[in-house]
DNA sequence: TATCGAGTAA
DNA sequence: TCTCGTACTCGATA
């Protein structure tokens, strides 16, 4: 299923990709007016090397790649026998099973380095555990699960304390065969340099580190590296590595006992009163795993804020992976925080597997956790922030979880509630005392250019001082031009980067290797589905035939058109009608999303039900979202994207997609974690429900299956239902009639129409002013004229709609549903800079 | 308080 | 394969 792979490759970067992306985009020079951010990939680009440099680089490069480790095959086994060359390059039949191997529960693909498990095999968890360590998860439907072993999962198994003996050993005891040549190969030379080279940061300046001269001399005659030393520095200074005294940190016993002397690497073993156990197989196979560099001295080079990403993008690919690790417990530079988790506070064996791998040597490594939604990554930030105990900087998206963080860390943690600030557009305070945390958004920090007096002065602040730990939150949103250079404007020790969706549809989800580290724990979704700690999905995708009418017009217009077609499908109308009378009835609470706001008002407003967008006032969606929760009148919501990500719904247990453009895997994967945090989801029998709305024979077919596949990755099935039983007999059915559809289709097509009106007279009118005013106000135009359209074409049709919705908002309005005084403290702080409901 | 500009996603 | 238009959010400002 090319689709799948494709789905699932995308984080694991194979390096040689990664470096011809460099090379592309420097062919697309920038002109002079595009501004670039300095130290972004262009600016890499630009410094190309010479041809034959450049084959150089890629021929270091290319020992990366698991294809330049190729599996000796013999000439002889080719055509073995009769369907061998059916199977071509996947003719595996050369390799020789062990005698035992029906007991063993891996496969390996030493072409492409995959490893398959049979998850149905007893020692399944156990080999499991020892996958997530050293392999990328790809894909892990029920049975057979498929991990990539890359570079980068190496590099983070060894920053686990793995050895590669172990590693290569432990996969031998799993295998049906016995581990391929070319595979022990990759796993050794992708494992021996890691460790070797560090950033560290010391007195608020960036520092390459490494105990070996040699290795800092090659990466100094590196082009790339090698200008970007801090001019003016000497060209390497050696200090003797610090000897910390033995510090005791409160809450930790024992500490002092397993004190290193050296700063160099600490010792694997776990250490008692940490508040994370090791109790996944790495423990196990750290105990013997000793540190080879015993060099008291360690060299540096200094280089400056901006060169920070380019220097970790460049050492990645010459294979040597900047460390970064943070000591914090022999931190004395920087004050301690006073923050210690409630004892009520109790975290989950996941939660605290994945802080195992973040904290696995005592020191807190950068990386990145991929827990579901709901599956309570917010607990996991805090944890770590009380583990590091020093300062604090929270990143976000949105205003909203600036908030929400806050509330939780005075919910989980005994933090005094002075020492932990929010800085957003309406709120500049500082912590009390000398160390604290900060809450904030992306566009808050990442912001350049003119700003306010007060916000200046605080992002001053936040740059002039070192923190312990910076929090991502929603991480995959980091690699965006603008948001990356926080990772290196804000100085900070470690990194830890939160996400339950780590995917982008662009390239740039690989660029979060270097940018904050690897991805140190990925949950599987089923198995947190089968504990209970988040809901079970039943899936299922609804195949929509088109009507003739539809299809035929279909056929005809532009593609930007097809979309608005095949979402007002009046089979998909009725489909969407059906299932959510099946669903009310059932006592569930429907969320029903769509993309298209003209689909979302239209069918809302058709089925009379209350509906959320970008323009609905603050009041009015915390009116809606209050009644949607506590009103049993009201059982479905129609929502916007905005519901993607910004809102929270713990009600809901039905879920319906009418439209859904572009295969966005992130934004399916995100609409069903609205879902998973169903408060009924620990009922007996209890099944949460996701519909996909399909108009078939469609472009939506294909975008459809594009969505899906992160999803299946994670083992969801997907139902296909190609007719809803007993659809025909539903009272009321919408657009049952010849006539009814072919008024829709034309109110369809008149909303298309007005566009291209507007764009052909607007020319004259907007002349003047730049791009997007212009839309702007062609924006304008086109409301006012579809409006004055509608009702002369089409009868008032459409001001019919918008009548009755405003009927149904009033009716909501005057029901005034219970209220949580969470959504009151909410209502009250996004009230005073939201604009209020427009009554009209 | 409304509006603009700039940013992200896909 | 890339580009474009759309929906949305945030921060600054008059």
């Amino acid at each position: 299923m090319p689709v799948k792979r494709k789905a699932s490759s995308m984080y694991h970067l194979d390096v040689r990709g990664g470096a011809k992306v460099g090379r592309d985009s420097a062919a697309s020079t920038p002109g002079p007016a595009t501004p670039r951010s300095i130290g972004s990939s262009d600016e890499y680009s630009d410094a190309e090397p010479s041809e034959e440099e450049a084959e150089n680089i890629q021929k270091n490069i290319n020992n990366f790649s698991v294809e330049s480790y190729k599996a000796k095959k013999t000439n002889a086994v080719v055509g073995r026998d009769s369907a061998s060359h059916h199977f071509g390059k996947n003719d595996f039949s050369y390799l020789s099973l062990k005698p035992d191997h029906d007991n063993r529960p891996l496969w390996i693909d030493p072409h492409k380095g995959r490893i398959i498990l049979e998850s149905f095999s007893p020692l399944a968890t156990h080999a499991q555990d020892f996958l997530t360590t050293i392999a990328e998860p790809l894909s892990r439907p029920i049975f057979l699960h498929e991990y990539a072993l890359t570079p980068h999962s190496l590099y983070a198994a060894v920053s686990v304390g793995l050895d590669p003996k172990d590693i290569i050993n432990v996969l031998d005891r799993l295998s049906k065969i016995p581990v391929p040549q070319n595979i022990r190969d990759f796993i050794t030379s992708c494992t021996h340099s890691y460790g070797k080279v560090k950033l560290v940061l010391k007195d608020t300046k960036h520092y390459v580190e490494s105990s070996d001269p040699e290795m800092l001399q090659r990466l100094l005659k590196d082009e790339v590296i090698g200008p970007l030393r801090v001019q003016g520095t000497e060209d390497i200074t050696s200090t003797s590595a610090p000897k910390m005294a033995g510090l005791v940190i409160p809450g930790t016993k024992n500490f002092a006992g397993v004190q290193q002397a050296t700063d160099q690497r600490g010792s694997n073993k776990p250490k008692d009163g940490e508040p994370v156990q090791q109790e996944d197989i790495a423990a196990t196979l750290n105990e013997d795993d000793d540190d080879d560099d015993d060099a008291d001295a360690v060299h540096q080079f200094e280089i400056g804020d901006t060169a920070v990403e380019v220097v970790q993008k460049r050492c990645l690919e010459l294979g040597l992976p900047v460390l970064e690790e943070y000591d914090f417990r022999n931190d004395s530079h920087n004050a301690n925080l006073d923050i210690d988790l409630k004892p009520a506070a109790q975290i989950r064996h996941y939660q605290e597997k994945s802080l195992s791998k973040m904290f696995g040597n005592g020191r807190a490594k950068s990386g990145i956790i991929v827990l579901p939604c709901g599956a309570g990554k917010t607990l996991v930030g805090i944890t770590a922030a009380c583990t590091v105990k020093k300062g604090v900087i929270i990143l976000c998206t949105s205003s909203m979880s600036v908030i929400q963080w806050r509330q939780e860390f005075l919910k989980w943690s005994n933090i005094n509630p002075s020492d932990i600030a929010i800085f957003t557009s309406d709120n500049k305070d500082k912590f009390a005392r000398n160390t604290g945390i900060i809450v904030t958004s992306y566009s808050m920090v990442a912001q350049r250019g003119k700003r306010s007096y007060d916000s200046q002065k605080m992002m001053d602040f936040i740059q002039s001082r070192e923190w312990g730990l910076m929090i991502l939150d929603e991480v995959h949103v980091v690699p965006a031009n603008m948001f990356r250079k926080v990772t290196s404007t804000i100085k900070t020790h470690s990194k830890l980067g939160l996400t339950a969706t780590l995917l982008r549809e662009d390239d740039k989800i690989s660029d979060l290797n270097f940018l904050i580290g690897p991805k140190l724990y990925e949950a599987n979704w089923m198995e947190l589905a089968e504990q209970g700690h988040i809901a079970r999905v039943q899936c299922a995708e609804v195949w929509c035939p088109m009507t003739t009418e539809f299809y035929s017009e279909y056929l005809r217009q532009s593609s930007k058109k097809k979309q608005l077609i095949w979402t007002m499908n009046p089979r998909k109308f009725q489909a969407c009608q059906f299932l959510i009378d099946y669903h009310e009835k059932r006592g569930d609470k429907i969320i029903v999303f769509a993309d298209n706001i003209y689909a979302l008002k239209a069918y809302a407003t058709k089925l009379n039900k209350a509906f959320i967008y970008g323009d609905t006032g603050n009041a009015e969606r915390m009116r809606i979202l209050e009644n949607f929760q506590h009103n049993d009148k009201i059982n479905t919501l129609f929502l916007s994207k905005i519901g993607d990500t910004s809102l929270d719904l713990p009600e809901a247990t039905c879920l319906i997609q009418i439209s859904s453009h572009y295969g966005s895997r992130r934004q399916e994967a995100q609409r069903l974690g609205r879902i998973l945090r169903a408060k009924r989801r620990n009922d007996e029998g209890f099944n949460a429900f996701f519909y996909s709305l399909v108009s078939k024979d469609t472009q939506e077919m294909y975008f459809s299956s594009k969505r899906q596949a992160f999803l299946v990755d994670q083992g969801y099935a997907f139902k296909v239902i190609t007719h809803l039983q007993g659809i025909e007999e539903l009272p009321g059915l919408a657009f049952s009639t010849p006539s009814e559809r072919r008024e829709l289709l034309q109110n369809v097509l008149i909303a298309n129409d007005a566009d291209i009106d507007a764009d052909d007279r607007g020319d004259d009118m907007f002349h003047m002013m730049d791009g997007k005013s212009k839309a702007k106000a062609k924006k304008k135009v086109v409301a006012r004229r579809m409006a004055g359209a509608l009702s002369e074409l089409a009868g008032g049709q459409d001001m019919a709609y918008v009548e009755q919705n405003k009927i149904k908002n009033k009716e909501l309005k005057r029901k005034k549903g219970p209220s949580s005084s969470f959504f009151k403290k909410m209502s009250r702080e996004q009230e005073k800079r939201k604009k209020a409901l427009d009554e009209e």
